[in-house]
DNA sequence: TAAGGTACTTACTTGAAAGTAAGGTTAGAC
DNA sequence: GTCTAACCTTACTTTCAAGTAAGTACCTTA
């Protein structure tokens, strides 16, 4: 394994988790939760629809998030995370972990 | 701890490793490696002075690369990760662990 | 004296992500 | 008949990271 291979494979994982919005997003529906399109815009009051449409849409490509249609007037869509989604929850804990590891400056 | 507070949290992390050198950089000193400006350039042929400056620079400031200049002419500098820095090994880990969890497919 | 090695700086350009604002579809409620 | 709710789409502008290219300082060696 190369610097360079483990830097991309590092690096794929953060382009799924870059975007604005992203783990806002994602911290939103952990646990299980499923939400409307609608909550997630209460919950997230400074996002914009057209980003909050875009993450999501990312975040379903990438497979972490799962989008449900109920072909209903008015629209009702919800989204929730994906098996996947919900194991990058320790991973995002080791990282919290290593910042509290930070020496405070002097 | 409310869903904006841990997104926040990790996105300061985020933030020091988002450099489009910085894994690379990163993986190259991993391990206790010491190494100067232009072994780094050697390493990183795709990489400019400016950036490879400014990412090393970046990750200084943040605490993770420490910068030891020796007063000579010519110059010489050397750079290599903190205590802090290394530690991030295993949290980039469990992020690759993670990305390793992927489904095939279909 | 001039050529070269090392570690930078500076000025300018480019491109992708994000922000802003407005429009569109549908069907039932009034 | 027009209003509203919910979920988007589209067009345009702004911002900021990254790329390119050239220059600088310093002493040493030939």
């Amino acid at each position: 394994m190369t610097p360079l291979s483990a830097a991309s494979g590092v690096e794929n994982v953060l382009r799924i988790l870059e975007g604005r919005w992203k783990l806002v997003i994602l911290f939103h529906l952990f646990g299980g939760k499923v939400l409307r399109f609608s909550d997630l815009e209460r919950a997230i009051p400074a996002i914009s629809q057209k980003m909050l449409i875009q993450q999501l849409r990312q975040m379903e490509a990438d497979g972490i998030v799962r989008r449900i249609v109920h072909h209903q007037v008015p629209p009702k869509v919800e989204y929730c995370l994906t098996d996947w989604g919900q194991a990058l929850c320790p991973a995002l804990d080791a990282l919290l972990k290593w910042a509290a590891l930070r020496e405070p400056e002097a």
